[in-house]
DNA sequence: GCCAACGTTGGC
DNA sequence: GCCAACGTTGGC
């Protein structure tokens, strides 16, 4: 089982929102970048858990778990030449852009400041502080995922 | 709104 | 295949 972090803007789909489906899942659409794409292909898997990451918003932080829902599978919104995320160089037959659906799993008693995320020196290594980094879903290791959570106030 | 950092595009 | 220009992301 792997753990992942997904970043979302809360504007758009916040952790709240996932929470009020309850065990309905949805799908993660709009990605849009070849390492996330072959990530999701390749390495995530229907089980795995994720930390909800609120992104570009006054508060950016993890505000709580996710599960993830599906194998990867065409993300329908490539083809919807209405949508912001159409793409008219992908076919059918053989779509570009990949989706995995997921599922509200558990809330945090308290989120997760990107400032705590920052203060805590065994976070260090991950890929969300770095600097530039902007891949909308990252790798997270169990270890790191642990922390987070307990920092949480979920063990 | 600014700006650093990065991915993608397209000319050559 | 290089690389400059461009667009986007995301924290501040």
């Amino acid at each position: 089982m792997k753990y992942w972090l997904l970043k979302s803007e809360p504007d758009v789909f916040s952790f709240d929102d996932l929470r009020k489906l309850g065990k309905k899942t949805e799908p993660w659409s709009g990605v849009r970048n070849y390492q996330v794409r072959n990530m999701m292909r390749d390495e995530m898997k229907e089980g795995d858990l994720g930390l909800f990451y609120h992104s570009s918003c006054p508060q950016p932080g993890v505000a709580g778990v996710l599960k993830i829902a599906s194998e990867a599978k065409a993300d329908p919104t490539q083809f919807d030449a209405k949508s912001e995320y159409y793409d008219k160089g992908s076919k059918k037959e053989e779509p570009r852009w990949l989706l995995v659906d997921v599922a509200w799993e558990k809330d945090f008693n308290e989120f997760v400041t990107l400032e705590a995320l920052r203060g805590e020196p065994r976070l260090a290594e991950m890929l969300i502080l770095r600097k530039g980094n902007r891949l909308s879903i990252t790798a997270v290791t169990k270890k790191e995922f642990d922390i987070i959570c307990k920092m949480g106030g979920k063990a």
